[in-house]
DNA sequence: TGGAAAGTAAGGATACTTAACTTAATCACA
DNA sequence: TGTGATTAAGTTAAGTATCCTTACTTTCCA
């Protein structure tokens, strides 16, 4: 799970206090409130260690009491519980049509929230946008800027983390600049870190959505392109070069419809043009459908019944079944969440790519839909700024407690 | 990289004492010889504590002097290293045609070795042979049988640990029988453990072949089967049910081939049956290659300059090319080996494969031949054993000394 | 013989454990 | 209802292990 930040260094006794008081804040955090002969039992340290150290978080401002709980005989028990308002953190989804912008305490309890449309002509317009939401949200929240601990923002393409930008995120113009995101950090005046869509959305399932508990996890977004994010024992893979999970470049499955079109589209053809929103839109018409412009309208239209919204649909959970296929084969997950525009349709299309998935592999995740939706990302986020804060705020008043 | 046994939990002062040993002899191992001095600069401990932990392991048989090494000015320093005697482990290839066995010291070097054929008719005689073989090997080492610490056997198909038996081990009559490798644990005398063969190939070149210091890596193990191994930050990749890496189920991809096939074909046909040793004779004898029996001779065939044998390894480098594909869009790997009886023609393979995966996809990672050869599932079998054995090892001389 | 680095010894600080104690609740029973 | 037994939470005090600091000795080269 999360790991103290001096893991695997050599230990002297400061570290060992700091650790066991670490150690003990997880445990409250993870397994819920409990007392102080509770924690001696459960982590095999000392009762007088116990108290000792939670008199420390408690003096810190990491940790409060909670209450109390009466055994069946004998004194009543204290409990205690992680302070959330340790700390607090930022999270931003950068979508294409909305800007999603949410304040939470260290407990992950959401205190404040800014939904914007996303109307930046701009790249530093909509940069400036962020930050302008961001600063409304922390000031909501009662904070100031440089009070929040860390925020994490998401944001179509692949972060590289050396060149400081933004790569393969084709359909926002000027995205791909360097420095625009220093732009954002100095207006936040909080260190920031920058992730993929698709994979804060994969983290946001996993960590309060459709797969909770998983071993090993992938979350598909199925919406204007076609992303996916893998979570390993709680761990994002994010691949040598961050770019893991960009199936989108998969090759287009041999099935009739690359067979019709000739050699020439297949080698054109890649998973996302055929998997995509947009793609259900074109094989609708194609088939018949008229006057729809939107692949929610094509699942509408579908609903009511029409055949060539059917039939656009069956090509469709084909495609998908298609890449769960090739994940399966290469990741052996046990779940996969279908997320994004498209994914949110499961009526439709759970089914569906049940069923042509057997056709195609023995090897059968189980298939869910997303319990989230569009708060996916958003939830990600935080999730991932909760996971590098968390450690920051301990350091931090812990040290401060030493100096006095 | 290796973790202390008790890691993730609270820390007494017992454990300061024992882990701060464990890191420096993990140290030792990994940055070779070092004085007391040196190491006391390098991990931040004080010089006498690094003496005493020293003192120490040497008693406990764990750690030796090495030597001594004279600095520009001043006292000689004198070197220790890990005492590569303090443990010996086991390692078992079970190949359809060899049973691969070697006895290894904790360094990593092989004191002993025995490899024989496989004539085994039934599943029984392969383990009987594989314990003779094995205890053999042991004996030649010196060792009695039991002072083996670990003993990692790599065999074809699914390790199911809570029914300790194989699954998907087809070829094998009788392999997936309970209680066979109870068997080979009462023969050893020794804790065994059992893993795929393609996974333990890819640890060997992760630990000494072409691998080495990849931070996501793959492999692929091209021969009678279609398997694949993945490493990544050094841990190997196992999925929700260990089946990771069976691209053998993957769906063949739409290529001229399918289409005049057809669409039945295209449902049976999985990549494994299109690109294993197999199909390559197959396709070669189809375009009109005659008397080649098995890959190899196709394969030399080609280096005279045959035609359809030419034409033949095209059609394999196409197909391979497509896994490649596909697992670099799952995975983002920064290098693929090829492996296995046919990966290893990597003078014919490699150029094709780069070749078409340019068609392919802009995600192209490093693609390498395998280093190891034949030799990758033994070895990947030995480092497996370490892995478990040195910790192991530790605990057990560390405690003995307590009890003194 | 002096300087420099390796290595050791002694003393002090700290965080842990154990064991005994106090506190505070329930229960049994007069 | 009151009183003591029982049980569990939490504290205090004493003891111990391990580490660090400081000062020292050893051993080599110049």
């Amino acid at each position: 799970m999360s790991s103290h930040p001096a893991a695997e260094q050599p230990w002297n006794r400061q570290r060992l206090r700091s650790n066991n008081e670490w150690l003990l804040l997880e445990r409250l955090r993870t397994a819920g409130p409990a007392s102080r002969a509770q924690l001696a039992r459960d982590t095999g340290l000392s009762k007088p260690t116990v108290s000792a150290a939670l008199a420390n978080l408690e003096q810190a401002g990491l940790a409060r009491e909670a209450g109390t709980l009466a055994p069946e005989r004998g004194r009543v028990a204290v409990l205690y519980e992680p302070d959330p308002t340790a700390g607090h953190v930022l999270g931003v989804d950068i979508g294409r049509g909305w800007l999603r912008i949410a304040v939470a305490d260290l407990a992950g309890e959401i205190v404040a929230r800014r939904d914007v449309p996303n109307r930046g002509r701009t790249a530093d317009a909509v940069a400036d946008a962020v930050v302008a939401a961001a600063r409304a949200a922390i000031e909501e929240a009662g904070l100031v800027p440089g009070a929040v601990a860390h925020a994490a923002i998401g944001t179509p393409g692949v972060w590289d983390e050396s060149e400081q930008r933004v790569r393969y995120a084709a359909n926002l113009p000027g995205w791909g600049r360097r420095g625009l995101f220093d732009r954002i950090r100095a207006g936040l005046d909080t260190e920031i870190s920058v992730h993929n869509d698709a994979n804060l959305a994969a983290l946001g399932e996993y960590a309060r959505g459709a797969g909770v508990g998983s071993r090993l996890f992938v979350y598909l977004l199925i919406g204007t392109g076609l992303g996916m994010g893998v979570v390993s024992g709680g761990r994002l893979q994010k691949g040598a070069h961050g770019a893991a999970g960009e199936i989108g470049f998969l090759p287009r499955p041999g099935g009739p419809v690359a067979c019709e079109e000739g050699e020439r589209a297949q080698r054109r053809g890649t998973l996302e043009s055929a998997a995509a929103a947009e793609s259900v839109v074109r094989t609708a018409r194609e088939l018949g459908l008229r006057g729809a412009g939107t692949a929610k309208q094509v699942f509408d239209a579908a609903r009511a019944g029409d055949p060539a919204a059917l039939a656009a649909i069956d090509r469709e959970a084909a495609q998908l079944a298609y890449a769960v296929a090739v994940v399966s084969s290469v990741l052996d997950p046990d779940l996969v969440v279908l997320g994004g525009g498209v994914g949110h349709s499961a009526d439709l299309l759970l089914g569906r790519v049940e069923q042509e998935l057997h056709r195609l592999t023995p090897l059968r995740p189980r298939l869910a839909p997303s319990l989230l939706g569009e708060e996916a990302v958003l939830i990600g986020a935080l999730a991932t700024a909760l996971r590098t804060a968390r450690p920051e705020v301990f350091e931090r008043r812990s040290a401060a407690l030493d100096r006095v």
